[in-house]
DNA sequence: TGTTAGTATGTCGGATGTGACATATCGTCG
DNA sequence: CGACGATATGTCACATCCGACATACTAACA
């Protein structure tokens, strides 16, 4: 399950991108699933930092973390939780309703 | 945080929900949002659960988790990380759009 | 009443996520 | 070219979450 994180970790960070997840890493449905979902939310994340105009920094200030846990959280890294995610978005002023469109959304990454 | 922790786990656990929430406790507006979406998958996953016809036991084994982490999944407990709720709801078998309606569901609590 | 199945609650050692920091890379000015 | 602001990447000590276990509670039986 290690091998496999460092696996996911190195080829998320290529920019393998969302539908193409599953084929590539052996993951189960419910992995895939959650894997995508993360994706997305990490996608999300950033255009709202950006519509904002906020750097990383900005934002962590604002989440009392730092630039490179917000640099992770966007390049969808394994070492972040769902947790941390969904906490950014809620002070980025997402929504509940934002939220539920950005999980249900289709592969090509939605807005936020 | 963790006197506040202690607080919200107490009212959790006599069985303060949505709407009421953000009220009792001294919550910001983003904390209560977080809570109020964990108390929503936190339902949906017990609502999907029986709904299978499954024990908390049985759950626990699918998962390779125990029937005491369901049993603080399904209580909302703040122990429980949303990573958890979502990986247990996936392996029910919901699906994103599943879980996208549970989030933007209105207060008193939907299906999953 | 006792027994059983299911659930709840508390605790604990070990696993994993965390902020912080250093440092590297990138882009865009001059 | 160098200098700067923003972002990426790696590491580490510390905090939090985890499964496991013990145990208590509850409801439905006989």
């Amino acid at each position: 399950m290690t091998v496999r994180k460092q696996k996911r970790r190195r080829l998320e960070a290529k920019g393998w991108k969302l539908g193409t997840t599953r084929t590539f890493l052996r993951l189960t449905p419910e992995e895939a699933a959650y894997v995508e979902m993360k994706l997305r939310l990490a996608s999300s994340l950033r255009e709202r930092r950006q519509r904002g105009g906020f750097t990383q920094g900005d934002l962590a200030k604002r989440l009392r973390s730092s630039q490179s846990r917000v640099a992770k959280m966007e390049a969808g890294d394994p070492s972040v939780s769902l947790d941390l995610l969904f906490r950014s978005l809620f002070i980025l002023g997402a929504s509940a309703l934002d939220l539920s469109r950005t999980i249900a959304a289709r592969s090509p990454v939605p807005a936020a």
